[in-house]
DNA sequence: TTATATTATGAACACGCGTTTAAATATATA
DNA sequence: TATATATTTAAACGCGTGTTCATAATATAA
């Protein structure tokens, strides 16, 4: 069933199904009708594929997750596939606007040459790459080639070339970590311990950095004792405190995520001491389940949705302007307060 | 940059670069060499359009993840997304057998409009669907045009044309149920309540009517008062607790999924009950953060990665064969024993 | 009534590619 | 050298649609 059998049906040429299909104003209302009723009959829809060589643009974006994980040696490990809360934003805006959204997981540094294949055969008008990490030079050749690109919750820094021609969406992880620090600090705490995060992604070093720099304008000594390497899992959390409690007790801890925090906690029960009585943690995300743990966790939420909501809505609008412009956005933070901290006296 | 660019640059016809992009043996190999280099070297790829259009098959699928909730007075509602594992391992298997996803979200009976467009307009070339509800007779519309579906963790039974014309892959709700129930059993439960998901949900009906099976066959009679609905959400499982024990307290209770029982620990814990002590509690599901609430949470494990494996490797296959066959397949499950249950002396 | 403006519609081309057909060239055989 | 066969290549068609252009039908103005 194509527009031929229909402009067979309806006893007129293809060139007139098409008017229809497409609202051009040339068509006498009557025969409008006629034609819509005929397709609507026959379930016709018009070939995408045909559609879009004969020039009417596609109405699709890439969504590209960046998931790779490396082992303790420094390899490249494919990771279980991380689904996060962006995910379902970008596709619920992307639709509202009437666009479908293509889902690829990058595991490996070369599922870069598909992602390229994809914007380069026109299956994709544009695409947002989720915590973008080693594709740099990708990138760079995309949207040389003209092609749009929104980078989501970047996993590092860009260089002056794409932050100059990409849409570019962050949560002020600074500021944030920041406040989590400085909250610790105003209840009285001294010995802070960090979980820091894995090194190689952006958020960890912010978050970090801004440790340092509340402990710093604190007057607080920064402590190579208190300072812990995680991995952003329950696990390494669970690991890192481990380590952390070894060597020297704190009273409060900043986790660089929720899941280290929700290790973390574990450990501290399992070497019988209580949160809050003995030690605070706040983390960072405010995942789902923060609240329902116990306790329940103190931590720093980033608005994830507003988020993918801003890259999608800026992204497809730039295809559909076809403007060619950057934009960049720090996205603000709130702190939640649980149960998870207690006052230093 | 298209075929005919490549073609002038190497001095010959547009018909054999396309004979050495799709792989004809009656190339001299010099030639094919000359002309592959200039491809890489001038980034081209081929209009995927252009090829459907003429002859060569897409590689996409649909996936459809079914989100339709509904309030307090039955009204439909669009929900949060949500985002199973099944998503990840979709696209995973997908990615392996060279095939990209497009993701749609359906919450609205209309978007079923929008689902039907993406496969008539050859978007793609078949789909699966998760959670299947209200889609009955559309799915019916679409597997009678030829296309290819499977259905993935159905919410609903289906009838004997989708049965027999469909891939459908479920879980094996009702025997983990009967386990889970005898399980508690065994321990030397007898007071056993169960919490309910919403009876929409075909593994809802499923579980509770294992649950009663068990309880029949043990001779241990069916109380009104120990079976309360929840809706599969923590908060829903946390309410429907507080209802059930100001009826009556159980020794165990079994709950509908995993949400629910960190729902339920957490309402058992504001009445000063302790888990297992006083109540042991056992899931479904096997969420991610089972194993660390507190206690750890004995529960049911589907086999989520594998289902899903199954329904996208079926159904790609049967794509790739244009072969139209049907399957039928119910995923076994596990019990996994944490610390949530406990002997009853 | 005639000239002109307006509306309606079909024929033809373009989009980029795969594939078939037939022709041109090279090689082998007699 | 002449013929048969194998190899290589170009020209042409079709995929389903949007769009332009010329034409035909109709309505309006003179």
């Amino acid at each position: 069933m194509n527009s031929i059998d229909i402009a067979k049906i309806a006893g007129v040429s293809r060139s007139t199904v098409s008017r229809v299909i497409n609202n051009y104003t040339n068509v006498p209302e009557e025969t409008r009708r006629r034609i819509q009723q005929i397709i609507k009959e026959n379930n016709y829809v018009p070939h995408a594929s045909a559609r879009m060589l004969a020039g009417v643009k596609n109405r699709v974006i890439g969504l590209f997750i960046i998931d790779m994980k490396v082992d303790s040696n420094g390899k490249q490990v494919t990771g279980s596939s991380y689904f996060s809360p962006f995910t379902g934003s970008v596709i619920d805006n992307a639709s509202k606007m009437g666009y479908n959204v293509l889902v690829s997981i990058v595991s490996k540094q070369k599922d870069y040459k598909k992602v390229k294949e994809t914007f380069y055969n026109k299956t994709i008008s544009g695409g947002i790459f989720i915590g973008e990490k080693n594709g740099e030079l990708e990138i760079k050749e995309i949207i040389r080639s003209g092609y749009r690109v929104a980078l989501l919750d970047q996993s590092v820094k860009s260089d002056e070339e794409v932050y100059s021609k990409c849409i570019i969406v962050n949560a002020d992880n600074y500021c944030g970590a920041y406040r989590a620090t400085n909250y610790l600090i105003e209840l009285g705490h001294t010995k802070i311990a960090h979980i820091m995060g894995v090194p190689e992604h952006l958020s960890a070093i912010e978050r970090s950095d801004a440790y340092k720099k509340a402990l710093t304008q604190a007057g607080i000594p920064i402590k190579n004792n208190l300072m812990v390497k995680g991995d952003f899992t329950i696990i390494g959390g669970y690991n890192a405190t481990k380590k952390l409690l070894q060597k020297e007790i704190p009273t409060a801890i900043f986790c660089g995520n929720d899941n280290m925090a929700i290790g973390a906690i574990q450990a501290i029960k399992e070497a019988n001491l209580k949160v809050p009585q003995d030690i605070s943690i706040i983390g960072f995300d405010d995942i789902e389940v923060a609240r329902y743990i116990n306790p329940s966790l103190t931590t720093v939420k980033m608005n994830l949705l507003e988020m993918a909501s801003i890259a999608t809505n800026t992204l497809i609008t730039s295809i559909e302007n076809n403007s060619n412009f950057s934009a960049n956005y720090t996205l603000p933070i709130d702190l939640i307060e649980r149960n998870s901290c207690r006052t230093l006296k």
